[in-house]
DNA sequence: GCCTCACATGTCAATACTGACATGTCGCTA
DNA sequence: TAGCGACATGTCAGTATTGACATGTGAGGC
């Protein structure tokens, strides 16, 4: 269950409403790390604050509630993220995909290979352009730094995917 | 539901049982790409027989029972694979974290980075030597496919998560 | 021959998650 | 001032997944 953990990170940035807790996860968080809708969020922070590890600390216009995490929240948030459990939850369909490709025949995996490195390059391209948008000595640190370590973190990934792809493209054409 | 689609690609490459199918998932598979217990694995399998995609073809010792995949269940491994839904699923703890780094204090955000550097240069150490076992020339497609797919996959994956926690690290040290 | 371990498949209750449905509010613009 | 779209929260039935439990077999060592 790492849904309650990306909560409470979220939260030990900043308070926020549940809105736009569920609204995080259908940007890179969601892309990237960890999806979840709205109806998923919105009991979990019920059954969070029944359990005392956040908050309702403001209530605004619409009946928005305002999350803030706890001092045992903080403490759980902590503790997750120091001392990771060995049975790490990794479900991902793109890899999943790219696993998956040694059982294709050869004009199709070579094909799927090619626009996955076309994809992958593209996808690269739009994020260095969002990440050049942020001042190169932006700080790291609270709200500001999950954009700019996500985007980094976004930019890499999806280069190594391009060359690993192109990579298989290449050894499995020297085959032929 | 991405499950009869991993169970889909395994057997396309050659028959097997359910108990060799659900220890795919306990190695690089279920590490990397999607996770699945065998209790998920054996229902599934009775599920796609009942539905034509693939057909017990063997029975073995101890009740063992060999899949194949049926026409109807090569072209629906074809389809998923060459359309991508577009929205992918995607899980993934590590991942997580590394996005929460944000929301640590500074010191415990910087050992975290330290530590990740550390660990994840480790584990792409090891693969590294892993792959080096397997014949620089061995053909990509098919069950040794696979393997080779994987590590490759593997070792840029740690290593791009390496170079990205140094260069987090690096950042934060310099805004000290 | 016995013992142990890996092989091999399964059920079932509890938990987690998704998608469809439901409800109402505030702010802006035509 | 009417209407629209984003804001904001929720339930609920159906599905997926996990973890605990259950059961039995074949192979190899001693």
């Amino acid at each position: 269950m790492s849904l309650p953990h990306a909560l409470l990170g979220l939260l030990a940035v900043g308070p926020n409403t549940g809105y736009e807790l569920a609204k995080y996860f259908e940007g890179d968080l969601g892309r990237y790390a960890w999806q979840a809708g709205h109806t998923s969020v919105y009991p979990e922070l019920n059954r969070m604050a029944g359990s005392g590890l956040i908050e309702v600390t403001a209530l605004g216009p619409r009946g928005a509630k305002t999350y803030s995490v706890t001092d045992a929240g903080r403490t759980e948030l902590r503790r997750w993220m120091m001392a990771p459990p060995a049975d790490a939850k990794v479900r991902n369909e793109h890899v999943l995909r790219m696993f998956l490709i040694s059982a294709l025949p050869r004009e199709d995996a070579l094909s799927l290979l090619d626009r996955m490195a076309e994809s992958t390059d593209e996808s690269a391209a739009e994020l260095r352009k969002v990440r050049a948008e942020h001042p190169d000595g932006a700080p790291m640190h609270g709200a500001e730094g999950f954009g700019q370590l996500a985007a980094e973190f976004g930019v890499r990934q999806y280069e190594a995917v391009r060359d690993w792809a192109r990579w298989a493209a290449d050894r499995l054409r020297a085959e032929g």
